[in-house]
DNA sequence: AATCTCTTCAACCGCCTCCGG
DNA sequence: TCCGGAGGCGGTTGAAGAGAT
């Protein structure tokens, strides 16, 4: 637990407290949480403290009726994802996790509800037998599977340097084969717009950004689990994909 | 007008992962 | 390798407001 609750406020925050916490933060940043309560002068643990800052004063929150738009994109990103609230809302400029989740459990949950009987559950605690919901994977490759894809490109390409998927890029310097993982933002959104478009389109979309594009810097950093556990969180690949790299 | 019920959402809780010592 | 602290997440709660009776 967070302190003692005999001397941690709780509850609802009054508008001195959010002047108090918003200060803090403008001076010194977000993070190190552990410090803001002491440097902000509040009475509030420092979970309380990001909790506030992050669904509430943080600047381009949007607030407000969720648009038709975001809605939709909520329903497939659940539809994908399950109840990863946070993943949800990172597709969704100025929204929360805490927003989306209570967005969903208060209005698209019930529009789920089977009216049949007393006992009916709503259907996102039901088994959905034609939802596959596709859970964050490591993104960690074998060694032989690395091999393997690089052989496969280089049967139709004459270049030690080769990217095998929006996310991933494999090359070789003669010794050692690497790959990096590069999840930025442009190619992430492409990859999450492409697989809700059509998450059957896999292959066609593995060639769509070019290797040129990334940083050579990247490149220079050998493939290990260390190098990997930065952006091993962010980076997602679909059932088929999945299958391309471990056949 | 008073009371009850329902809805909403801010905030809390407990757990997990990561990281540094 | 282990341990403790910090950050982060999803589930849940409960206060407050809205609507119904």
């Amino acid at each position: 637990m967070e302190g003692s609750s005999l001397r941690v406020r709780k509850g609802a925050w009054t508008e001195e407290e959010d002047l108090l916490l918003k200060k803090c933060i403008e001076k010194y940043g977000e993070g190190k949480w552990h410090q803001v309560p002491a440097r902000a002068g509040l009475n509030r643990c420092r979970k309380s403290c990001r909790l506030r800052w992050l669904n509430y004063l943080k600047p381009n929150i949007k607030r407000g009726h969720f648009a038709a738009d975001e809605v939709d994109l909520i329903i497939r990103l659940h539809n994908l994802l399950g109840n990863r609230w946070s993943l949800i809302a990172g597709r969704l400029p100025g929204r929360t996790a805490n927003d989306v989740k209570n967005y969903w459990n208060t209005h698209l949950l019930k529009k789920n509800i089977d009216t049949s009987g007393k006992n009916s559950k709503p259907i996102s605690h039901q088994p959905k037998p034609n939802t596959k919901t596709i859970k964050p994977r490591p993104h960690i490759l074998s060694k032989h599977s690395l091999l393997i894809s690089l052989d496969e490109y280089n049967n139709n390409n004459n270049n030690n340097r080769a990217e095998v998927s929006n996310n991933v890029v494999l090359a070789n310097d003669r010794n050692n084969v690497y790959g990096y993982c590069f999840p930025n933002d442009h190619d992430e959104m492409m990859w999450w717009e492409n697989m809700m478009i059509n998450e059957k389109e896999v292959d066609g979309y593995q060639l769509q950004c070019s290797a040129d594009d990334i940083d050579q810097s990247v490149l220079d950093q050998p493939m290990n689990e260390k190098n990997y556990g930065s952006t091993i969180d962010e980076v997602f690949l679909d059932e088929e994909l999945w299958n391309v790299f471990n056949p």
